[in-house]
DNA sequence: ACAAATTTTTAGATTTGTCTAAATTTTAAT
DNA sequence: ATTAAAATTTAGACAAATCTAAAAATTTGT
């Protein structure tokens, strides 16, 4: 497999294609910038190889093989973004970009050992999940900032958006993952919320609290 | 830089292109398992882009902007070997195939704190020396074991030929870089030589002796 | 249901890195 | 100093991944 190929894989994954739901060639284009014509061509040789069910004018859909080969990648890019953070200090707006290239490096050997390295880690910087060398991997119990009632209480435990303007965004509020976070009220104009961040007042925009993942602690 | 392009500086500076000395394309094509005049052409690409020196029929040479290349590249290589030995536990004769991968990840953050994770180590794991950030190393004061007279004394501290089943070979007859190596008897016949290392007595032929580096111990 | 707008595919071209076969240059031998 | 052998380059072709422009299919609006 070539590198190419294993991003077109990792696309199609993280836009649903795994759900055999059909994803059209033009949200592929978009999402890699490039142009749907070239998708297209990478489509009909990814079906040759098995790895994706498709269907003209209608879209493609991963396959059971496609599925396991997303996995795999997707498990290689977030451990080595576990290594880049607790190993080599790096911060958490930093990984991504190092870990796109790491992703692809081929060896089983080395990634069950960075595995190990890092005691076999459940999530990533960003509160995503790590598959198991296996292919499992529960998404977490969460939901969106946002879908919070006022009075509500809950612990950051993910971010939608992981680009590193929000990130640094997250950093500069003191805001980070395993922080308690309660909903003092919210603003019905512009659906912004104040909250309470490990007792700390902040104001937060609806973009915010649209792109920030918490878990709720019930109340009763 | 591509790949290919950053794995024929490479080639180039181990077949001695950093001394001026002029290396053919026949040489570069049998190294890189390619075709001659697919060297010329690549020639071509880097002369345009500065870093070769190329004259027609005689070879190339690296350009200080190529040497500079090829030492950030090894000491890329040098230093995920090391890596791969002290922090996860491959053997020296795994790491070689995975470092030819790692060498070629793009970030100039994440070779300096693996350098730094390392306690910046000045040999790999074969005994070579690892060039420093800015490009300077030098090679260790060594001869092969081969070029011992009876009698002397020295300290394993390289290997040659760096190939698994070379390697492999040392460790099954325990001989590891740091142990000590004297030369007992030579053969005239065949070239073998009867050593000690570290007190245990040993035949070594002629092809183990010609890819062994020992640092001598100056009798008096 | 049909025309207009949108999406998707096809056809043909481009770039990178490679190859083979033929032509050219250099080296070696007498 | 020629000629034969060896090494090197050129010319032309190919595969992978991409693009643009045109054609075809689908969706949408009325």
């Amino acid at each position: 497999m070539t590198r190419t190929e294993e991003n077109y894989i990792k696309t199609i994954f993280h836009l649903g294609g795994n759900q055999s739901q059909l994803i059209s060639t033009n949200a592929i284009a978009e999402q890699m910038q490039t142009k749907p014509s070239s998708v297209t061509d990478m489509a009909k040789k990814l079906t040759e190889k098995n790895l994706l069910n498709y269907i003209r004018y209608q879209g493609v859909s991963l396959t059971d093989l496609g599925i396991k080969t997303a996995l795999s990648i997707i498990r290689k890019h977030r451990l080595w973004e576990v290594f880049l953070v607790k190993k080599l200090d790096f911060t958490w707006d930093e990984v991504h970009e190092v870990a796109e290239q790491l992703e692809h490096i081929k060896s089983e050997k080395l990634i069950d050992k960075i595995d190990e390295l890092l005691d076999f880690p459940k999530y990533d910087p960003h509160g995503d999940p790590i598959p198991s060398k296996n292919g499992d991997f529960q998404e977490r119990d969460k939901q969106l900032l946002s879908e919070l009632k006022t009075g509500n209480q809950g612990i950051c435990v993910g971010v939608k958006d992981t680009s590193a303007t929000f990130l640094k965004f997250l950093d500069k509020n003191n805001i980070a993952l395993g922080n308690s976070i309660q909903v003092i009220e919210k603003e019905d104009f512009d659906m912004s919320m104040r909250v309470k961040v490990e007792g700390r007042n902040l104001q937060l925009s609806n973009q915010v609290s649209t792109n920030l993942y918490v878990k709720v602690l019930e109340s009763n």
